[in-house]
RNA sequence: GGCUCGGUAGUUCAGUUGGUUAGAACGCCAGCCUGUCACGCUGGAGGUCGUGGGUUCGAGCCCCAUCCGAGUCGCCA
């Protein structure tokens, strides 16, 4: 594009353009003043360019970060700087028009802006994407989405939307409320997720349909979730199977990364192991493969031992070489454990074919013989151990294995490594109420005949449901939907619901599935914990144009906000009294 | 909602057992400098120590309350 302001951007002229006389716009990225000339950078969208001024009232009023408009011929560096793509150049400038004035003092610097205080970045944002780098992250975002398009456009899905405007669907996230003058006192829920309606495009006849779908949650934010609202490619595809799901899912992840991502990732297909697999081996359904430590249950063995702390417990351990490591070493990670609620960790270091450390003195030599034989133990490794109720024992464990990996350096942060987890339980033991539920979600198919599904012990009842765990993060849940009637209701029927809970939470579904359902099965994608791992940037904060603080605050456009008393009327809302605090 | 850490110059931070006029670096302003690219040199301006109480002869520091931020647990596939 050429125009009064530019004919050329400032990350494209090389050595074979000296000589042309060019404009250049963008922002004044440095000022560098030698005396009798002054060397100024020059920044836009696609890069920096140097600008050399011989004449000090060309630069009268002009600061870092105004915006300007100059015109030049571009010349040969006499001192080139290899480290600027357009280094072997600069513009010599003839004509400099300030068309934007910037304040003096900034509220941060922008070559340093990531190492500022985030809610000043967030409240400055517009300031803080001017950063190449942090620019970049979104020029990224955009890539991945045009990727995510054209790619699932070629694999023969059809993009559909869904609404925002919608009902309240029963995915376990507390939902997004919106009053209407249409009718007051009433609401409309943002939804979670497409899942109601991508399924009745299915029933539609849609063959294969994909979205990237906003999906609104409220709930507090983490490093790695974002409050509020959050992207997934979403996909659906009728007449198929989950062997369907997981080939087309592995096809996008493994083009995504060879087309974005210069890291080394597991190539499909992707390893499988299932969840109780997992739960036994990581101790979690999301296991960060990179780690390569894994768990040992050693209930067993302390059965009968002398050590309370342990009997009777669910013990588990982990064998890692940790070579020398001071006492304080060990208690730091006992420390970890009792951050996340635990007991403390104990641990053993087998040397010499001896046994030490913090609870050696309990150990029988009958113990000491199986340990040995349990961790094929060389000589040289530590045992870690995390001891309480089963569900804590297994909670710990994890945080276990995921600090020693980090401690020992095991985990390789430039490794992409990806696994299924498949063969969720359909159902299982509500933690309240100790009554059978839901294990993920009532929409997927159990892996049972409606026969089984009365004889079979029900926590023995798997589903077609799967996830995609990338370096521990869940990027992907999906799942072969249950599509016909009398199966949906006799599983609503063994968590305590009847027909009529069923159409009432799902009825524009359950009558849908009246009237030819096709077998269908499909997935979401979390984009933006797939493009974090893309980035390899752990804050989701980082890829997100204008995300809200932690505390789900628009801190730049001061969002949430009270709205008009006359609004509220309006809705038929009225605002409860805050009430007093006690004491 | 619980817990942990934090809030001092425009920014990032330091600040001793509570004791003179609260410091540094970067940035900003002025001057010098013809090959810089984290330019260099000289000088200068800039502070309600988050806010409100309290203890004390004296508080950035101690106590109480409160606001804000980050992380984490609950929660969230």
């Amino acid at each position: 594009m050429e125009n009064i302001y530019k004919t050329n951007n400032c990350g494209e002229l090389r050595l074979k353009d000296v000589g042309k006389q060019v404009r250049l716009a963008g922002w004044i990225n440095s000022i560098r003043e030698l005396g009798g000339l002054t060397f100024v950078t020059l920044r836009d969208h696609f890069g920096i360019t140097q600008l050399v001024v011989r004449d000090d009232n060309l630069l009268k009023g002009v600061n870092k970060e105004c915006t300007v408009t100059i015109s030049g011929q571009v010349v040969e560096r006499e001192s080139k700087n290899p480290k600027m793509p357009t280094g072997d150049i600069e513009v010599n400038v003839e004509k400099l028009t300030l068309l934007g004035k910037c304040q003096a003092v900034l509220p941060f610097e922008i070559a340093s802006a990531p190492s500022t205080k985030e809610d000043l970045r967030l409240k400055y944002r517009y300031l803080d994407l001017r950063n190449p780098e942090t620019h970049n992250l979104i020029v990224l975002r955009a890539k991945m989405l045009q990727f995510a398009r054209n790619k699932l456009t070629e694999m023969g899905f059809t993009e559909v939307q869904t609404p925002i405007l919608a009902n309240s669907s029963p995915e376990g996230a507390r939902d997004f409320i919106v009053p209407t003058i249409n009718a007051p006192g009433e609401f409309f829920a943002l939804p979670q997720a497409p899942q109601q309606f991508k399924q009745l495009l299915m029933v539609s006849g849609f063959d294969k349909y994909f979205q990237i779908a906003p999906c609104f949650r409220n709930e507090p934010a983490r490093a790695d979730r974002t409050p509020g609202e959050f992207y997934q490619v979403d996909m659906e595809m009728s007449f198929a199977t989950q062997e369907d799901v997981l080939a087309v899912c592995e096809e996008f992840a493994s083009s995504l990364f060879a087309n974005l991502c210069d890291r080394e990732f597991s190539k499909p297909p992707f390893v499988r192991i299932p969840y109780r697999e997992a739960m036994e081996k990581y101790c979690s359904d999301k296991p960060d493969l990179r780690n390569p430590l894994t768990v040992k249950d050693l209930s067993k063995l302390f059965e009968s031992s002398d050590f309370n702390a342990f009997k009777g417990k669910t013990v588990k351990a982990i064998c890692a070489n940790a070579g020398e490591q001071s006492r304080k070493w060990y208690d730091e990670i006992g420390k970890v454990i009792v951050a996340y609620e635990g007991k403390g960790c104990a641990w053993l270091k087998y040397v010499d074919g001896e046994f030490s450390g913090s609870i050696a003195k309990f150990l029988t030599d009958e113990n000491k013989k199986e340990l040995v034989e349990k961790f094929a133990l060389q000589g040289g490794e530590s045992i870690f151990m995390v001891a309480d109720e089963t569900e804590m024992a297994v909670k710990l464990a994890n945080v276990l294995r995921n600090e020693l990996g980090q401690r020992l350096g095991l985990v390789d942060e430039n490794k992409i490594a990806i696994c299924w987890i498949v063969d969720f339980p359909f159902f299982e033991k509500n933690k309240d109420t100790g009554k059978i539920d839901f294990g993920h979600n009532p929409f997927s198919m159990p892996q049972a005949t409606l026969e089984e599904l009365d004889t079979k012990d029900p926590y023995e009842i798997l589903a077609y449901q799967f996830d995609l765990v990338i370096n521990g993060h869940e990027c992907l849940s999906g799942a072969v939907r249950n599509h016909d009637q009398d199966v949906m209701l006799k599983v609503f029927q063994k968590v305590g619901y009847g027909e009529d809970v069923v159409k009432q939470k799902f009825g524009a579904l359950y009558n849908a599935f009246s009237y030819g359902a096709p077998p269908h099965a499909g997935c979401a994608f979390g984009f933006d914990t797939l493009l974090m791992i893309v980035a390899n940037k752990k804050m989701m904060r980082e890829i997100i144009a204008f995300p809200l603080s932690n505390n789900a605050r628009d801190l730049m456009m001061n969002a949430p906000s009270k709205v008009p008393d006359e609004t509220l009327k309006e809705l038929g809302l009225q605002l409860a009294k805050k009430e007093e605090k006690q004491g």
